[in-house]
DNA sequence: CGTTCTGTTGATCGAACTCAACTAGTGTGG
DNA sequence: CCACACTAGTTGAGTTCGATCAACAGAACG
């Protein structure tokens, strides 16, 4: 029986016993498939559920005031959604389909129950979502520290190296599968602008397209015009106090 | 015997059993003071402490490769420092002391041995530090999508309403603490700019200055300005297992 | 086969930056 | 105790990056 979406991507991370593999597995026992463009969950939402995306690309992203809107995080399957339900009655951010998804839905007390009976485990995902906070400043920092190309240049790597997590043969062509305007909203700009970008990084020969498909051409240059940072170097989870024989 | 910082922060949303205060006691038994401007953790020092700061108010920041910084975080007593290293081998980010400061350093090991013998008190632990993600993305957005004069008085609401929790009394006077130059680099601006920002907020009524003090003229017309969520609405963790009698 | 979505391009505008100069406060060492 | 240096704040002038507005082309789609 192939290990769950999740369990893979902690996996690989941590060897996991055949009990928190198990516990793993119950996290995806059920499923939804979602339509692109489908709402998962909407700011202000009850928050209850939590999710492990399995299939597709999504995005969690806020609606400000004047109706702009702001993508927070691309999320890529092994991600796990909506952890914020484990601090908030209220879900702070919507979720999205980006493409045809598959999520796994599951219920708050069941990670509850991994935290008091799998400690190791419970640390291994907070772990996880340190790297996700990690990735979160990142981007912070790229929004008020640089220009507008390094922005566009830094979705388009980190879209890549995700999907090439998932299919390590992804070479340097790739089909981002995000419209211009979604990379606007990621990186805080205008459609149009993103469109310049995109044409003055074809025009500096860092990048090729052509319908939807997106070649680095000098990916290294491409990763110093994005002030990009490898943050995949990974964790260290190696002085985790080993898992309990049980 | 007073309480820990922490677990005074922690105990504003929870009810701590004794057991629980005590091993928060723990992290705090050590004492380290810090002039304003000293560097507590350099962006890829071997990341083997954590902290808690108990008095003061630092920051954690980036500098970017043109020499830019980039303020990710303010940092007030009950905070917990660092928490990357539970995931990280090395620290992802710089922190450092905007005032004379004192932290409780405390070594990694004794967060994981929360982890695995007091369950419940280290998912507080984790629900504190989604409470910080989220307060991570809403200033993702506000760099994203609001305009300068926002985002500067987004920051004087932070600094005031944290500040406010230490010292509930605090009204509607206080003095930030920050230059100029800091609110520009938490804000993506730059120190100009932030200047004729406050100006601009002053000309407006919204907030009125003299010698450093900042006093909030019409709050809820400044929070409309900027864009403010309220976010102390607070965690929710009544659905965390019941503490385990010991 | 219209309609909608996405991408493209040009022209103009405006918010925020840069550069530069000056003031006031705060030490600090001779 | 004063002179000097240094930091933080302030203000003006000119520049630039990215937004806005507008128009159109092609693809997707019901």
């Amino acid at each position: 029986m192939p290990s769950s979406c999740f369990a893979e991507r902690l996996g690989g991370y941590l060897s996991l016993t055949s009990t928190e593999t198990a516990a793993l597995d119950r996290l995806e026992e059920r499923e939804r498939t979602l339509r692109r463009g489908a709402v998962l969950v909407r700011e202000n939402d009850a928050a209850t559920e939590l999710f492990i995306l399995k299939r597709g690309m999504m995005m969690s992203f806020v609606i400000l005031d004047d109706g702009s809107r702001q993508i927070l995080r691309f999320l890529f399957p092994g991600d796990m959604i909506a952890l914020s339900a484990f601090a908030y009655p209220r879900a702070p951010e919507s979720v999205a389909a980006l493409s045809d998804s598959i999520v796994c839905p599951f219920d708050r007390p069941l990670l509850a129950r991994i935290a008091v009976d799998q400690p190791r485990l419970f640390a291994a995902v907070v772990a996880l979502d340190q790297m996700e906070r990690v990735a979160l400043t990142d981007r912070l920092a790229g929004l008020g520290r640089t220009s507008a190309k390094a922005r566009v240049a830094s979705v388009l790597l980190e879209v890549r190296n995700r999907l090439r997590r998932l299919d390590p043969s992804l070479g340097d062509s790739f089909v981002p599968g995000l419209t211009q305007e979604e990379i606007g909203d990621a990186t805080g700009l205008t459609a149009v602008h993103v469109n310049r970008m995109l044409r003055q990084l074809e025009e500096e020969r860092l990048i090729a397209r052509e319908s939807g498909r997106v070649t680095l051409l000098d990916e290294a240059r491409l990763a110093r015009a994005a002030n990009h940072v490898d943050r995949l170097s990974g964790l260290d989870l190696s002085w985790l106090p080993a898992p309990e024989a049980r």
